[in-house]
RNA sequence: GCUGAUGUGGCUCAGAGGUAGAGCAGCGCACUCGUAAUGCGCAGGUCGUCGGUUCAAAUCCGACCAUCAGCUCCA
């Protein structure tokens, strides 16, 4: 019997029969390892524990604490998910049940509306058949057979995707009890393994993600290796909850969200201060940056929304008016407002890049399911800018616009992602022009040495784009900036420039945004800050808290002191102990309370504390202010 | 828009056919207080909206609206 070499990920090596499996290997190494092992990787395939080895290999055993072994470990509670659906639904039809982050699904279709009654059911019965320990065993068949076996079996679903597979493509299912299913595999060994599962939605999925097919009933579940990992992932759950924008945003009176304007926000007092401070701290870079700032309309006339192609392909998103017996629409975007800026006077070579940027307030009509506090809703202002360019700027200007995007960013602490979104069905223009655009992008992220990931046809109507992806308190994440080439628009409005030779160009424009709309990135920041901002940010940046009535008349002269020199202050100087007046100040997350009795208006001090470390002593009013303002300057920088 | 769930005072929630209740917040009074909730009292709700069933509806039924989760779509 030949010997076959197995390397491991740490470079030592051992030899082993043919034929060995993996189980095997990972027994030679410990027994606990053989005991956790859920899958493992051989030369680059991931393979099942019972994979025999038949020549030599690079071999990683993954366990639970591997994202691949996780990923495993959800599929098949998938499958165990679907086994005991069955049980309970025999009527049921399978779609597809994959592991995601975090967890799994399962499509079902079925005349049975689930119930999350029902999922507790299920939940029930996935644990009894874990129980029963059975195990995973796979069988691979011509594509022929697995159809007509999933056609016996009136998987409708299952069959139409074994077609769509290419004609010699092996396909595999696995089994475990009396279920099987349609899986590439693999699984982990039996389903013993999943002792904590818990599932957790249940929410309508279109077959194959199309709104033209049948929406099927989806369940969302997760699982884990041990009891306390899922008591700990639920936790953490609740404990993300807390940070919800929506709840902060009530909570500390920044927004309000009315059913009287559903997803157009209303902005309170300290929202404001809030949104000013983004915006001006925005100004002053986009200055540096060297941009104009500009202010274009609202509404604009139908001649003008057809010239832009926005009537043909925007339209179910905008919303129109008449005046004076003439069409108009609000806009949704601001790009043409900034064509009709750089249409007003001709242009040299010279001039270009010319950058203008615009505090944009858009209105689109989102469909009602898709509103979602501050992150989805139908107005909101883009922090837009047009850059107008010669072709050869064209890397320049987008590796200086990622540049600026990233600096905004890193600001806040903000980690992203950045997808490069190529061309919709719904585009205008040549596939050569936009191929053309995409590489551009595409060459610029590769020369800043950027990941990204492809988003096939997600693109303007008028040009690809690279996205920057925000996280928000659930992972969920949300487009915020955005770059996006376009050699369309310049040619709709007839757009030139003189060049060097004296005749008129073309030139090519970026739109871009940075924040992406203001009301995202807030609510985004409120959740990265769970609400607790940076002195600089926050709309209140200390609050007076008096002892006694006596001390009252100090207390506001010292607000007055600390707002002359520029910051935000408030006093409670109601007529509550002082306990009580910092536990609230402590729940509006002030970076600084400031108590204020007898002591400290004899010696003309204040007893700072601070929110993130309490009580640090007293110092003179003078030292705090010259303390706060270099506080506030060193994180405004 | 689709699927499912939810909607009770400013906020968090109880009430599940007999005509609305708590805590917090608010207001008043007393206490004048030293680092996360002082006590007492008062006021506040056409129970999302409209329609139906019933002697009687917050409660049962229907439609609509809004919100939440997901799908789809997007900054």
């Amino acid at each position: 019997m030949a010997i076959i070499n197995v390397t491991f990920p740490d470079g030592s090596k051992k030899e082993f029969a043919e034929g060995t499996n993996i189980r095997e290997v990972a027994k030679s190494i410990s027994g606990r390892l053989a005991k956790e092992a859920l899958a493992a990787e051989v030369n680059g395939k991931i393979v099942d524990l019972n994979y025999q080895l038949k020549e030599d290999a690079a071999v990683k055993i993954f366990t639970f604490q591997d994202n691949q072994g996780k990923h495993v470990f959800r599929h098949s509670s998938a499958h165990l998910l679907a086994e005991a659906v069955l049980n309970l639904f025999p009527d049921t039809k399978l779609g597809i049940g994959p592991a995601i982050e975090d967890g799994f699904y399962y499509d079902f279709d079925s005349e049975h509306t689930f119930t999350p009654e029902d999922l507790e059911k299920i939940e029930a019965e996935m644990i009894r058949l874990g129980k029963e320990k059975q195990e995973f065993t796979r069988k691979e068949l011509a594509k022929e057979e697995a159809v007509e076996y999933f056609n016996d079996k009136d998987e409708d679903y299952k069959v139409e995707l074994i077609k769509d597979f290419p004609p010699d493509e092996i396909i595999s299912t696995y089994t475990q009890g009396n279920f099987t299913d349609l899986c590439a595999g693999p699984h982990i060994p039996n389903t013993g393994y999943i002792k904590a599962v818990k599932l957790l939605s249940l929410a309508g999925a279109y077959w194959r993600g199309s709104e033209k097919n049948p929406q099927l009933q989806r369940i969302y579940g997760t699982s884990f290796a041990k009891k306390s990992q899922l008591e700990e992932y639920l936790e953490k759950l609740e404990e993300a909850k807390k940070r919800d924008h929506r709840k902060l945003g009530t909570q500390l009176g920044l927004f309000t969200l009315v059913e009287e304007g559903p997803g157009f926000p209303i902005f309170l007092p300290k929202g404001m201060v809030l949104r000013n401070l983004l915006e001006d701290y925005w100004r002053k870079e986009h200055v540096k940056a060297g941009y104009l700032e500009i202010k274009t309309p609202i509404i604009l006339n139908r001649g003008m929304w057809e010239r832009s192609g926005h009537w043909d392909h925007y339209q179910e998103n905008m919303y129109f008016t008449t005046i004076d017996e003439q069409d108009f629409a609000i806009k949704p975007m601001n790009c043409p407002g900034g064509m009709l800026v750089y249409r007003q006077e001709q242009h040299s070579y010279r001039e270009l890049p010319l950058r203008t940027a615009e505090l944009g307030l858009v209105h689109r009509h989102e469909m009602s399911g898709a509103l979602h506090g501050l992150m989805r809703v139908r107005a909101f202002t883009q922090d837009d800018a047009h850059i107008f360019m010669l072709p050869e700027q064209i890397t320049d200007e987008i590796k200086g616009v990622i540049d600026l995007v990233d600096k905004f960013y890193k600001k806040f602490g903000f980690s992203y992602h950045v997808e490069l979104s190529t061309k919709p069905e719904k585009a205008m223009g040549s596939d050569e022009t936009w191929e053309k655009a995409t590489d551009a992008l595409e060459l610029a992220l590769k020369e800043k040495e950027f990941d990204y990931v492809i988003n096939e046809g997600d693109g303007a109507f008028y040009g690809p784009k690279i996205d920057f992806h925000l996280e928000d308190c659930l992972g969920r994440t949300w487009q915020c900036g955005t770059i996006q080439l376009d050699f369309l628009m310049p040619e709709k409005f007839d757009l030139t420039y003189i060049g060097e030779d004296g005749n008129k160009h073309r030139p090519v424009m970026i739109h871009r945004v940075i924040f992406g709309s203001i009301e995202r990135f807030i609510g985004i920041l409120i959740e990265h800050y769970a609400g607790a901002f940076p002195t600089w940010l926050a709309p209140v940046q200390a609050k007076i808290l008096s002892i006694a009535d006596r001390n009252n008349e100090y207390a506001h002269r010292l607000a007055k002191e600390m707002s002359e020199n520029g910051l935000r202050v408030e006093v409670d100087d109601r007529n509550e102990k002082i306990g009580y007046k910092i536990r609230q100040g402590q729940l509006a997350k002030l970076p600084y309370m400031l108590i204020v009795g007898d002591k400290e208006e004899n010696d003309k001090t204040v007893a700072v504390r601070k929110r993130s470390e309490g009580d640090i002593g007293a110092v003179s009013v003078g030292q705090f202010i010259t303390d706060m303002l270099a506080e506030i300057a060193g994180e405004a920088r």
